[in-house]
DNA sequence: CATATTTCAGCTACACTGACATCG
DNA sequence: CCGATGTCAGTGCAGCTGAAATAT
């Protein structure tokens, strides 16, 4: 809500603003199919790396390793994931992706991917390039420092 | 963080993502004089637009009136506001900025500028106009969609 | 001993919903 | 009766902290 002209002008403002609307359009579509946000994130990062601990999840995924836990039950209790201990490692839990994790997680990107034309509508595919690439270097710059 | 690559394209990712390290620049320095990120859109609101209500201000600011209530209770406890019913509609408390409101309201804004540098450090002046241009328009569109 | 993994309980910020009493 | 206002209680997502149990 276009908000005081002084708060108007801040980056932060936009941004926060911006990705506030993200958030909501990608919300409402995944909600609408029992899916949260994190799921994505999981599934995408299980079929690219294969089956790992949940601790390497976290770091690969950005989610905290108390968020995992929950994260993985729902997963897990969908069938879209499996859990076994790790011989090698009595600490550990293997996270593995099932055929049915693959499927969900497909259907997760297809939504994934009508969001971004909704989220985008009003830009031409150059300036949506161009904000990609400039948050991408923010991004990269912020994780850096983390 | 960068996440898995079929998350780490996705504009509302990169979105999401870069407001969440803006928010945690924001919340460090807020926290840190005891202030919340709503207080500087109210102020701000207040001193732009002079008393109001407060379902005008939470309409001004996009803050929600629900939100409004807590919000007002601590900017009033600490002396930055006052709230008086409103004669002429005996629902209405008539918000009004206190000097001591508009000196914080002043020193938030310092705050907040210090924060725009940390988040836009990789970007050169131009680049940072160019991000600002692209978010305000998506804001514009989809502000007007609600 | 220190370190790493998983789990649990709880917290904060922000946005939002529903309900209620009051008043126009 | 309808609608707007202020207030309160509570929900949900995302990110985070602290502590405990177990294993390396």
């Amino acid at each position: 809500m276009t908000g005081p002209a002084r708060v108007a002008a801040l980056p932060s403002w936009l941004l926060t603003q911006t990705a506030a609307h993200a958030h909501r359009l990608i919300v409402e579509r995944l909600s609408a199919i029992g899916a949260r946000g994190y799921d994505y994130r999981v599934l995408a990062s299980l079929d690219e790396h294969g089956p790992t601990s949940q601790a390497e999840l976290g770091r690969g995924t950005g989610i905290h390793l108390s968020d995992m836990v929950g994260c993985l039950n729902d997963l897990e209790a969908a069938g879209y994931v499996e859990r076994s201990p790790d011989p090698a490692d009595r600490r550990r839990n293997v996270v593995t992706i099932t055929p049915a994790g693959r499927a969900r997680m497909e259907r997760l990107g297809t939504e994934a991917a009508l969001v971004q034309d909704d989220l985008l509508a009003p830009l031409s595919p150059d300036e949506r390039d161009q904000l990609a690439a400039l948050l991408a270097r923010l991004l990269a710059h912020h994780d850096a420092r983390a």
